[in-house]
RNA sequence: GGGCCUCUAGCUCAGUCGGUAGAGCAAGGGACUUUUAAUCCCUGGGUCGUGGGUUCGAGCCCCACGGGGCCCA
């Protein structure tokens, strides 16, 4: 064994590079406060983009990047640097150009994965290639650990727990951080153009309320009380709303201790907002704008190409259909909220579709699922839910037994619910008293009694329309995305 | 909550019938002034998720636990 073999034989990578950052500090910086860029790698690839091969545009630059490859060659060595957004830039280091101490400097001192300030004139190399001719580089951070390797894909496991390396690796990882800034921004913006607001309200609740599903349990020292993480910011916003707040919404998170799958993370981003005086069929009006600009605000069109180049169009007026009525067409089974609940239970037996929460309207949804969901390939809206699954919402002006609520289905996940929000106090006791019941009998999603959104409902909520989003599912509209890529850093053990 | 798959070098993965560990990239030494996953020569790197069991012998078979994924509820 050599010298040499012996050496590294004890020696991890990081040893190596640990021993680089050690000469960097002895000859100067390792970790300088800053560099002198003159500008960015993505603006030299925009002002050069198609410069003849051997070009020498007689231009200084300075500018820093992440070493993503290097070749080291006898007296001239090509390093390719990677800017935050992906753009690249070869500097090439040359023995004419920067002397013999500096190249072997280079040499000696440079890895892969290291941030690398670079500064000479802007040329092209005989193959054509955008270059930096070096004739002064410094170390702009030294990386002590070595980048995973670029030719192959980053196991699931990798991308989600070092969601860093993802990004400077997958530019798809890049994509979606940029997709999903302009969809958030651009739905804020839509809803500055029709003059609503946006407001903040608690995530930590003594009580859960909003929605049907299990909360975190948390508790606060100070108040001496057991506290909730929220599951919908529902009830806040609609006591805002009776206090006049008349065009209202909030994008923040949401808080659900149930299993992750595909279309379901623990925590999640939700967007609500709410309309005095308008109703569901408005707020479906006001959904279908907010996806439509988010489209074209991420992608450029709503003709939606996904990361997988499959195309997904969420253009024109979306379908509106009605829950019932496609559910007796799609089974050939007449079906209405006055079909007895034997028959339904008789069918979903027959049929072995499990229901969890045995209650009348949820056969009705399982139905509905199991025959007419899969069929829609548009954007639709479904209108019209049973009453019983619905308690926040008024009945339906003129069919009995269902309420005024849509759902929007958008490539066969649910993607946003509508209603025109339940005003009376009274009838919003009755269908609280009917979910404590539930959850007495030990369902743990059920709502529960709130006295105080009840007193508020009380003083009068108007006419009001209201509607609720999550924006990690919008983005997988958008993308083609699993849920665990639209968020940056989702939760892993 | 149930079932199935998976965990091997820094990264991505092979590993046959149970016989003592492999590749590419990355890393160390050397050569090279136009490379594009550079090339060429040489070299090092492993508690095979963890713990137990079976066996003369376990990365491989069995059990438990843990991480990750997929499907179902």
């Amino acid at each position: 064994m050599t010298d040499a073999a012996e050496a590294t034989d004890t020696v991890e990578q990081r040893e190596v590079r640990l021993g680089k950052r050690q000469r960097l500090l002895e000859q100067g910086e390792a970790y300088p406060v800053g560099v002198p860029v003159t500008t960015t790698i993505g603006s030299l690839r925009e002002r050069f983009p198609e410069l003849e091969p051997d070009t020498r545009t007689g231009e200084r630059a300075g500018v820093a990047g992440r070493v993503v490859h290097l070749r080291n060659t006898g007296k001239l060595c090509f390093a390719a640097l990677q800017s935050g957004d992906g753009s690249r830039i070869q500097a090439m280091v040359a023995l004419d150009s920067v002397g013999d101490t500096s190249l072997a400097d280079f040499k000696a001192l440079v890895d892969l994965g290291d941030q690398l300030f670079v500064a000479g004139d802007v040329i092209t190399s005989r193959r054509g290639e955008l270059s930096i001719q070096v004739d002064e580089w410094r170390i702009a951070a030294k990386a002590l650990l070595p980048l995973p390797n670029l030719h192959s894909e980053l196991s699931e496991e990798t991308r989600v727990r070092s969601r860093y390396l993802d990004l400077i690796v997958r530019p798809e990882a890049r994509r979606m951080v940029h997709a999903r800034a302009a969809a958030v921004s651009s739905l804020r913006a839509t809803f500055a153009r029709r003059g609503f607001i946006e407001l903040e309200t608690p995530m930590l609740q003594t009580q859960q309320g909003g929605a049907s599903a299990r909360p975190f349990r948390t508790a606060s020292r100070a108040y001496d009380t057991d506290l909730f993480l929220r599951i919908a910011p529902e009830l806040f916003l609609k006591r805002a709303a009776v206090g006049g707040l008349e065009r209202i919404f909030e994008i923040n998170r949401n808080f659900r201790d149930e299993n992750p799958d595909a279309t379901h993370s623990p925590e999640f981003a939700m967007l609500e907002a709410y309309e005095a005086y308008s109703d569901y069929q408005g707020m479906a009006d006001l959904t279908q704008e907010l996806v439509q600009q988010s489209a074209l605000a991420a992608g450029g069109s709503e003709q939606i190409e996904w990361f997988d180049g499959t195309r997904f169009d969420v253009g024109g007026t979306w379908d509106r259909i009605s829950m019932y009525p496609s559910l007796s067409e799609a089974s050939g089974i007449e079906i209405t909220p006055e079909t007895p609940l034997s028959e339904l239970v008789a069918l979903t037996d027959r049929l072995e579709i499990e229901v969890p929460h045995p209650i009348r309207g949820k056969y009705v949804e399982e139905l509905w699922e199991h025959f007419v969901k899969k069929t829609l390939e548009r954007p639709t809206f479904v209108m019209d839910f049973p009453v019983d699954t619905s308690p926040l919402v008024r009945d339906h002006r003129s069919i009995p037994g269902v309420v005024e609520k849509w759902d929007l289905y958008v490539h066969g996940f649910e993607l946003a619910t509508g209603y025109s929000e339940l005003a009376d106090p009274v009838i919003q006791r009755q269908r609280f008293v009917e979910q404590a019941a539930l959850a007495a009998q030990g369902d743990p999603e059920a709502m529960r009694i709130d006295e105080d959104f009840l007193r508020a409902l009380e003083f009068g909520l108007p006419p009001t329309g209201g509607m609720g989003m999550g924006i990690d599912r919008l983005l997988m509209v958008l993308t083609g995305e699993n849920i665990r890529e639209t968020i940056l850093f989702p939760l892993v053990k």
